[in-house]
DNA sequence: AATGAATGAGCCTTCATTCAT
DNA sequence: GATGAATGAAGGCTCATTCAT
């Protein structure tokens, strides 16, 4: 029964369930960002959601369907989220090329450490979904890649690049760097606490520039 | 009373198991590599696997105890077996860092192709180990993370970085590159054929080269 | 896990199964009083009371939650019943010492040959509990002996006693005769038949007063 | 399968068991003992025992046949041990008939104590049997009950009572109240120490002459 | 005599989902 | 819109007993 769920369900979804006040709209969301973060999509549970939510099984099934309507909706708010504050930050970055990518990056870090459980929720999802909603989670990771780059690579300076550089590696190997610091700094956060952390975003800078300079003295004109 | 099985089922583990024909024991760990790979370790079923195998309910238990223990041998079996592969490539590596690096990470990336059962049961441990098994599996990271550097980082040549340069940052720099990249392709290699993958591995190591080649210029005397 | 439930079991219990129509409530709980009066917490089995009763698994743990639950709520269903029969026999219980106590006896006598399921069901779990609610029946047991005795010690007659007598010794010793007649009988109705069980309760009743006949010469003036 | 085992059996019993070192006997009698005496007959377990007695769980169906044949004869064993201490008491008894109950009592109670796990095995065999058992131990009751009794009421010196008392329910009446003494006393011992209960024997012999004393007054000449 | 691998029915419990009210 | 009773398949695991060696 669970296998025929196919597509027209996307249809049917939440008509009733965006009428809700937004105060109790909100709490849902954030119980069920909750419980998907913190167990993973198949240990997730509905009847959990429910009680937390201090609602019904049935009203639940009756906005969104079924388990994975309701986590693909909560995967699209959190990623409609997300990108909503990021696009903020990307009106107020540098041209520089090395230290646009700084500062995304540090924007990004910022935003997962902000809200641990919605990255938590969609690092999992990304990373190794459930067969359930792999191919589903598939077409909104490349959809989000393909436009959020836009806006950033959108306005970049890279006048600063030796002209016998290929600009599209340069900047892959700049992004390959600063992402492998990022995913390195999360997971030292994890056993941090709050104050820690945020104590520790200059230290971060700082040595994003450090590999930066390192960086720049190979592909920049000495 | 789940606590304090911890030492006798590490001992009574797979005395009778070891003792299977060869092929029979094959079997079971290979469909049990699947099913945990395919699955997580959640959704993995000990049911489904013993269907698969052919064997009781009983016996799969009589030979590891429990779910957590037949996972945790899987997952011993498998860095075992990896670390065996990995190690006669080391012998051969040549001591040139950037080379080094780069045949490393060639050989990490065959491996994963060539056993992507064990490489995605692995990954998805390491990732985001269920729960009921995060403390073993964060124990074994660390053990492996530790060994296998010491044999590769063990008779690098840097002597061509340049003296102003901090060695270990560049090591960590090359590093970062080198296995984003490794991700990036073995997402891609999902959706290759089998002949399609082997026939891109010379691309890859140009493509690597050719990072490297950007990398050089910063962190080489010219 | 299983630990913190505790509240919250006891709430989310059985609200929706005191909402069945009486007969099929009844009909539950004599199934399972049935169950575990012959086999015992342990043998127990909740998949054969779902199967006899005619309900699905899910529904019985949706009522009770659990199978310590279920039978915890049972105890307390059985011990109410008892109290009740029996408080109705304390209102008209005569007030001199030896006739209160074998009227009481005969009362006890009697409700357990009524119900000899719910005898056995609560003999078993007082005297040798399982020990997944040991815990829960000794509290319940004490709970109760200090109740009933209540109702039953006050406005007894204790003036025919001797002076030199230590009151307190001489009831213990009453209830220890009683007590060990009434377990006696009723091993010996266990391989009577009803109308035998019933006919013998004037025997029963003869055969209590000559043995405190004998005890009435020692402890009372003559 | 189970259901099937019927009389039979009792004749293949551990022939070749009897054979055994007696200390390899006495050491897998002991840890059945204790497992059967701890679980009960049905969470016992066969498999525990072979463990706990370092032996094969083929060779324990070879001695016993299966776990019903295992704990008969245990129990045979249990009630032949207890009955041959008692045996050794009864010759020493006193002929008056309230110190021979009296010390009749001490010295069962006294065994009870030294064999705490014999003991709860046999308490638990004759109140509660599963159902498994139930008729083999009811025959072992009533047998040991005729068999102890003849000993110990031949030879005793009932020369006391009054002429006009039934000297058989002067008997039973006074072993009803060293009886129920004597299970009081037991359920206290459970929470004492070694030491405690040792010293306490004084104090429940003082405590059931007292209680003799009041039955005397009723049962004997002035 | 002795071993222990092998069986498979049975255990309690959880789950997403449906539907009468 | 909203409820929550009801379903039953599936989960990991244990058990007494058998039998080839």
């Amino acid at each position: 029964m669970r296998e025929h769920i196919k597509k027209e369900e996307n249809l049917s979804l939440n008509k009733s369930f965006k009428n809700l006040p937004e105060e109790k709209r909100k709490k849902i969301i954030d119980i069920c960002i909750e419980e998907f973060a913190k167990k993973g999509y198949d240990k997730a549970s509905t009847n959990e959601i429910t009680r937390k939510a201090g609602i019904s099984k049935g009203i639940l099934f009756h906005y969104f369907g079924n388990k994975r309507n309701l986590f693909l909706y909560l995967i699209d708010y959190v990623m409609e989220y997300m990108a909503d504050k990021l696009e903020k930050t990307l009106d107020n970055l540098p041209a520089d090329v090395f230290e646009r990518f700084i500062q995304y990056g540090i924007a990004k870090l910022k935003l997962a450490y902000n809200e641990p459980l919605m990255y938590e929720m969609l690092f999992n999802a990304f990373i190794n979904p459930s067969e359930e909603v792999r191919k589903d989670i598939q077409e909104r990771y490349e959809k989000i890649f393909a436009e959020s780059l836009g806006g950033f690579y959108r306005g970049i300076d890279t006048s600063k690049f030796r002209k016998d550089i290929d600009i599209q590696k340069a900047l892959e190997l700049i992004a390959l760097v600063l992402d492998g610091l990022g995913n390195k700094y999360l997971k030292i956060f994890k056993n941090m606490k709050a104050e820690e952390v945020l104590q520790s975003m200059d230290r971060i800078m700082e040595e994003s520039r450090e590999y930066m300079e390192m960086l720049k003295r190979g592909l920049c004109n000495s």
